[in-house]
DNA sequence: CCATTCACG
DNA sequence: ACGTACGTGAATGGT
């Protein structure tokens, strides 16, 4: 073996063989996230094979930089015909590069040149230099490169598989020399590449013409010495194109390009790496792989990092550390209104003090940190740090960059719980995750040894201060600096003192619920088992439908993929067939509202303050709306008068206090209309007509707002409904009852009247398919990859997500600035009234009775100015003495 | 750990 | 011809 070996791969060839190899299994690779992962995974079997095979000094792999190169240049419709390339394919792309990354391998791309051009013009610049070249790719035109310095790898049968090329293999194969095949192909010319050649001369007929004359040029040197015949006059009309195609089919090998030979030294993948993207991709077998080779751990280990354990003693270096500081509170526990503290770190520039106790932060010295404005603070998760520090009694307030927000703000997925995963993420990858240092499940635990968990909260901190300035640049670059700063940071603090409020609950309420709901349950429950002839458990579906479609021998409609479904839906349309179904239909109510609601309540109100510390999730949705979790008070029941009983459990926590609710009218029809500039819907907002009302008048052609009965402002609210939610003729009969034909027509209708919302449809789509991505009005990105799927269904749902978002997000927007400014009125005119909770249009609050007044006029004027939009904000407001009575 | 159901906007 | 409304969280049963 030589000693310097020299491996260059044409990255796109053998993607699309790879994609082509595994096409079949192409539902079977998918990850976590949709994307699919079969070119990658055949990609990565070729390059072990091959790695193994080459054992290479040095490695490129070379990509296609566009449609446009010097070729389309010479002849316009080179490759043209071709049918572009799958999106299936294309989103893997960038995961290839990736994957290459981790190996270790160096990629690169040249304007107006192909991979070909690449390959051949550092294998010429390698053989001169000394190294034996392997070239790999998937077609069959680069053998023309392969010399007794250089093998052509090409790929057959899937991707694994490789036949070599030599020179005397080409001879054996084609009877040619490598130099030749240009020649063939200019005789030939090539299909897949679409140029002509010379009419009917194929390979066979090329070749045998090669044998004679060796070479184009010799062909026509002697084409007046061959016999009359076809072929000759095939030979002499196509003359030009026979020099065209040769010229064509010829690799370059004196292309511009930037990289040397010194840049492609190859020294072995890193693991680390490799583990986290293979975790990525879901690649079970390769993670395997990974674990069995030895010296696993050993690679897995990151750059060595010192730290300074902090002691009351050395309590004051702290105070001479720079101004912008890295600082993490490590609370084990998911809920960190309950959880424990393990310990904390702080500091900057490889100066990292760590401790486990977490009391040294109740000093003065941090006191007095936390709340310096000439200091910066940068952190992972800034509401989770605050209320930390809020329990240890330290006010936080300045928090500066928060790398869960922004990366969260940069692609709404990017949302781990774990900075470990999301530095690996920003490709920083000097540090492991939570789950590799405290392990998962039961075995979770915060290590004992000092020295491994100190290490691991010094390289957070590190890991913080390294990816901040690049957060910073790609914010900016999104035009989001403005929407982090602005919004999303200041709301993070505001959620913080939400959520420290808390909201009382009436636990005497809830218990004397919980037994009335006991006693009915249990008399619904034994007509239901009388009316079955048996007992058997209710709120198990596949019980159930045994005993309603099977013995009883209801008719079933609606399947699911485990068996009878036994939705409301489905048992709605048994009523009246059997008296068991109302009595299951109650059941099932109020042993919701039983097990969610009461008891689920009763279990996370705090024993100390008799209220619920909700956690709003800042950072999961995908349109930028807030969830609410342990517990959610989102979804506390309304629509029905038994479960709407919950909030009268939901009151003030001081005496002569009232809970005050405020919500914004219409929301997202008022953004559709802002956002579509629609005319007509605008001016409906604007007269502060009812809605759906005047819908109704427009898509049933009514005279005037008095000719709408209910069922028709019924059938128009639905309309509207659709239209905010991506509108198909199915979904709206489904949910109104009506058939699919007149749904439609009902659509078109609606497109008729309000044209401008019907250009924003198309314009946000096809947005959406150019960019990758939808907006809101305060730049909130969210990326949409199956906009251009192959896939109807993806495809199809994307386009809904695409319409959608930017109206649900935008309202996201809205209230999001309605509470910040809320909380700096209250804070400024310095109120006791407490903000306590948001449910996406609505906001609540505990009010004194002295302020009732103040804050019935504040609240909404707050609200509707939040934003300016070319229609009216409308906001209405009520309160009483629990949130029940707030209506 | 996933599927189903149902609570909310 | 496809098979559907958008965004969430909690409880439960069953593998």
């Amino acid at each position: 073996m030589a000693d310097k070996r020299l491996l260059l791969i044409d990255g796109n060839s053998v993607a699309f063989r790879a994609f082509f190899a595994l096409h079949n299994a192409l539902s079977k690779f998918t990850n976590q996230d949709g994307l699919h992962t079969n070119a990658i995974y055949g990609f990565n079997k070729m390059l072990d094979h091959i790695l193994e095979i080459v054992q290479p000094t040095d490695a490129l792999v070379a990509f296609d930089a566009g449609k446009t190169t010097f070729r389309t240049e010479m002849f316009d419709n080179y490759k043209g015909g071709r049918s572009k390339t799958p999106p299936e394919l294309s989103e893997q792309m960038p995961y290839l590069r990736e994957l290459l990354k981790g190996y270790g391998i160096k990629t690169y791309e040249l304007a107006n040149y192909e991979a070909d051009d690449i390959i051949g013009t550092l294998s010429k610049q390698g053989e001169e230099a000394g190294y034996e070249v392997t070239v790999v790719t998937g077609d069959r035109d680069l053998t023309q490169l392969s010399s007794d310095k250089t093998t052509v790898s090409v790929t057959i049968k899937g991707v694994s598989e490789v036949e070599h090329y030599t020179p005397a293999h080409v001879q054996e194969k084609l009877g040619l020399r490598p130099a030749q095949i240009i020649d063939m192909k200019g005789l030939a010319g090539d299909t897949s590449d679409n140029y002509p050649g010379v009419t009917k001369v194929g390979e066979k007929t090329a070749i045998k013409l090669l044998k004679q004359y060796d070479t184009v040029e010799g062909v026509y040197e002697h084409v007046d010495e061959m016999k009359p015949s076809k072929l000759k006059e095939h030979l002499v009309e196509d003359r030009d194109n026979a020099f065209l195609s040769k010229k064509l089919a010829t690799i370059n090998r004196q292309a511009p390009i930037k990289v040397t030979l010194d840049d492609l030294q190859y020294s072995g993948k890193n693991t680390a790496t490799l583990v986290d993207f293979y975790e990525r991709m879901n690649f079970q077998s390769f993670l395997k792989q990974m674990r069995s080779t030895e010296g696993f751990e050993d690679q897995q280990t990151v750059q060595e990092i010192s730290y300074v354990e902090l002691t009351p003693k050395n309590l004051i270096e702290v105070t001479k550390l720079p101004s912008e500081l890295s600082f993490y509170l490590e609370m084990p526990d998911k809920n960190y209104h309950t959880s424990s503290f393990a310990g904390f770190g702080i500091g900057c520039d490889e100066k990292w003090y760590v401790s486990r106790n977490v009391d040294l932060l109740s000093d003065a010295t941090f006191k007095q940190l936390f709340s310096d404005s000439q200091k910066q603070i940068n952190v992972f998760d800034l509401k989770r740090t605050y209320v930390g520090l809020n329990r240890l009694g330290v006010l936080f307030t300045n928090g500066k960059n928060d790398i869960l927000l922004q990366s969260y703000l940069l692609d709404t997925n990017d949302n781990s719980n774990d900075l470990g995963a999301l530095a690996h993420r920003h490709g920083y990858q000097d540090i492991q995750s939570d789950e590799e240092v405290y392990g998962t499940g039961v075995k979770r635990h915060i290590p004992e040894d000092d020295s491994r968990f100190f290490k691991h909260l010094a390289t957070k901190l590190r890991a913080i201060q390294q990816l901040v300035p690049q957060l910073q640049v790609e914010l900016k670059q999104n035009e989001q600096l403005d929407l982090y700063t602005n919004i999303e940071l200041p709301l993070a603090l505001v959620l913080a003192k939400m959520e420290i409020a808390g909201i009382k609950v009436d636990t005497d309420r809830l218990e004397q619920m919980q037994s009335e709901f006991t006693e009915r349950l249990s008399e619904i429950e034994q007509t239901i088992y009388n009316e079955a002839g048996e007992t058997f458990n209710i709120k198990s579906t596949k019980q159930l439908g045994t005993i309603l479609f099977e013995k009883l021998g209801l008719p079933s409609s609606k399947k699911t993929k485990t068996g009878y479904s036994t939705a409301v839906s489905v048992l709605e349309g048994l009523r009246g067939q059997a008296p068991i179904i109302d009595n299951i239909l109650v059941y099932r109510q109020i042993s919701k509202i039983q097990s969610t609601y009461v008891k689920g309540l009763l279990k996370v109100v705090h024993s100390t303050d008799q209220k619920v510390h909700t956690t709003y999730l800042q950072t999961l949705t995908q349109t930028g709306r807030l969830s609410s979790i342990d517990p959610n008070l989102q979804n506390i029941p309304i629509r029905l008068e038994e479960g709407r009983k919950i909030r009268q459990a939901f009151v003030p926590s001081k005496t002569d206090s009232q809970i005050f609710s405020s919500d914004y009218s219409q929301i997202e029809l008022r953004v559709l209309a802002h956002i579509t500039g629609d005319k007509n819907l605008q001016a409906a907002f604007k007269n502060d007509e009812d809605i759906h009302a005047s819908t109704a008048v427009r898509i049933f052609g009514l005279k005037d707002a008095s000719e709408v009965t209910p069922n028709i402002r019924r059938q128009a609210k639905a309309v509207n409904f659709g239209i905010v939610y991506g509108i198909s003729d199915y979904g709206l009969s489904q949910n109104i009852g009506i058939s699919r034909k007149q749904a439609k027509a009902f659509i078109d209708t609606y497109f008729q009247e309000f044209p401008g919302v019907k250009k924003y449809i198309e314009n946000i789509v096809q947005s959406a398919r150019d960019k990758g991505y939808v907006e809101t009005i305060a730049h909130r990105r969210r990326y949409l990859p199956d906009i251009n799927s192959s896939n109807h269904n993806q495809r199809a749902f994307a386009e809904r997500t695409a319409m959608n978002t930017p109206i649900q997000g935008s309202a996201a927007d809205i209230i999001k600035i309605a509470m910040i400014r809320m909380q700096a009125q209250l804070e400024t005119r310095k109120l006791k009234t407490k903000m306590l909770l948001q449910v996406h249009d609505e906001l609540i609050f505990e009010v004194p009775n002295d302020e009732l007044e103040e804050i019935k006029k504040l609240v909404p004027s707050i609200m509707d100015s939040a934003i300016k939009l070319d229609v009216p904000l409308k906001v209405e407001s009520a309160f009483g003495k629990s949130w029940y009575n707030a209506k």
